[in-house]
DNA sequence: TCACATCCTGACTATCCAGTCATATTAAGT
DNA sequence: ACTTAATATGACTGGATAGTCAGGATGTGA
C-alpha cells in the first residue's frame, strides 16, 4: 500500500495498475459472482483494455484467487491486532473478544462487497472439486482458525477463560460472525428485510453475542442474574 | 413420498418423474454449482431428454429453486421433530439440544450434496441481485429462525435456559452447525486435511458443542470444574 | 384399426464470453 | 530523430450451453 523506495518508477507503476485491476476485480466479483463477473467489466472498470489484464493474471481463476488472497490477508490482519500477545495477558477475555467482534464486524460493514465476495467464492472454490482450489481455501481457512486456536489457547493459559476445547470454540466465534455479518447486510440490500428481527447495527450484535458467548444459555447464569 | 391414491396413475407418474428431476438435479447443482451444471447432464441422469425438463419446469432458475424448496423442507422437519413441544416440557434442555445437533449433522453427512446446494446456492441467490431469489432465501431462512427462536423461548418459558435473546443464539446454533458440517466434510473431499483438528464425527462434535453452547467460555465454570 | 391427445426428444439456434494476437502506443536509450 | 523494448488494446475465435420446436413415440377410447 504505501510506497516503496526500493522500486523503481516501473516497478511502482506496475503494482499500482495491479492493485486497481484487483480493485475492479473484488467489486465485479462481489456483484455479479465468479461465473456471472465478465473480464470485460472489470477491465472497463479498471480503465483498461480485456488484453491488458493478462499481462498481469493468466487467467481469470488466478484473477480471483489474488482478490481472495488480498481479502483473507485483511482478516488474518484484524484476528492478528485484536489478540496481540500484549494485548491478551492484560484484559479480561471478555473485552478482547468484545473488540475483536466488533472489529471484524466493522471491516465487513464498511466493505461488505469483501464479505459477499468471501462468502460466494470461498464456498466455490471449496467444492469445486478442484483440488488446487480446495486447498487453497483451506490453507487460509487454516491460518484463521490457528491464528484463533492460539489467542484462545492464551486466554486459557491465563486463566482469563476456562479449559476448552480451542479448535471447536474457535469454529463456533468464526461461524457466528459470518452469519451475523449476513444480518447486517439484509437491510441494506432488500427492501423487504422479513419479520425475524435483525441486528441494528455491529454495536448491537457484540452487545447480544458476547454474553451468550461468554456464559452460554444453561439455566443457572455464573456469576449474576438475568 | 407416500403414494398417493386421490390422484390419478397419470398424475402420480407425473409426479414420480418431476421427483426424478429434483433428485438428479439437487445431485448435478451439487457437484458442479449452479453455473457449471448442465442442463443436459441433469437430464441424462433423470434418463429423460433435455426438453422433457422444459415440460416440468419452466427454466434453470426455477428447477434450482424447486431443488432447494425441497431440501429447506427436510431440514425444517428436524427442527419440529426435534423440539417438538411435547418433548421440550419434559428433558433438560442440553439433551435436546444434543438430539438436534445430532439430527442435523446426520443428515447432511447422509446427505452431503444436500449440504453443498445449500451452502453454495443458497448465499448465491441471497447476493445474487435479484429481489426475487433474494426473498426466496430469505423467507426459507426466516422460516427456520423462527423454528428455533420458538424452541429456545419455550425452554426459556420451562426454565431450562436463562432468559437470552433467542433471535441471536438461534444465529449462533445454525451457523454453529453450518460451519461443523463444513468441517465434517473436509476429510473425505480432500486427500489434504490441513493441519488442523477437524471433528471426527457427528457424535464427537455434538459432545464438544453442546458444553460450549451451555455453559460459554466464562473463567468460572456453572456448576461442575474443568 | 384408426384418430386424437399427451408427452418425449435431441438437433438446432442465438447468445455469451474467456482467452488470443496482430497492431498501436508509449517510454528509454543513443 | 531513430531504434528498440515494453506494454496496451479490442476485434476476433472457438467452445460452450440455455432454451426452442418440429417431429416422433406412446397410450387411450371408439
Amino acid at each position: 500500500m504505501a510506497l516503496d523506495m526500493s522500486l523503481s518508477r516501473r516497478e511502482r507503476e506496475r503494482l499500482a495498475r495491479r492493485e486497481a485491476m484487483l480493485e475492479a476485480a473484488a467489486l465485479v466479483f462481489a456483484e455479479r459472482g465468479f461465473d456471472n463477473a465478465t473480464l470485460d467489466e472489470i477491465a472497463q472498470r479498471a480503465e483498461f483494455g480485456k488484453g491488458t489484464l493478462y499481462n498481469y493474471f493468466s487467467s481469470k481463476d488466478e484473477l480471483l484467487l489474488a482478490v481472495i488472497e488480498r481479502t483473507y490477508t485483511q482478516f488474518t490482519g484484524i484476528i492478528e491486532e485484536s489478540f496481540a500477545v500484549e494485548r491478551i495477558s492484560t484484559g479480561p477475555f471478555e473485552v478482547l473478544l468484545r473488540d475483536f467482534l466488533f472489529a471484524c464486524l466493522s471491516l465487513f460493514s464498511n466493505q461488505q462487497h469483501l464479505f459477499m465476495l468471501l462468502m460466494r467464492e470461498g464456498h466455490r472454490l471449496f467444492f469445486s472439486g478442484n483440488p488446487e482450489h480446495a486447498t487453497f481455501f483451506l490453507n487460509h481457512r487454516d491460518r484463521v482458525m490457528q491464528l484463533m486456536c492460539a489467542a484462545l489457547q492464551h486466554g486459557i493459559d491465563c486463566g482469563t477463560i476456562r479449559n476448552i476445547d480451542t479448535h471447536a470454540m474457535s469454529v463456533l466465534i468464526l461461524s457466528t460472525i459470518k452469519e451475523c455479518q449476513l444480518e447486517l447486510i439484509v437491510p441494506n440490500d432488500t427492501a423487504m428485510s422479513c419479520s425475524m428481527g435483525t441486528f441494528q447495527s455491529p454495536e448491537h450484535a457484540v452487545d447480544v453475542l458476547v454474553p451468550l458467548l461468554m456464559n452460554g444459555i444453561a439455566a443457572a447464569p455464573p456469576p449474576s442474574s438475568n
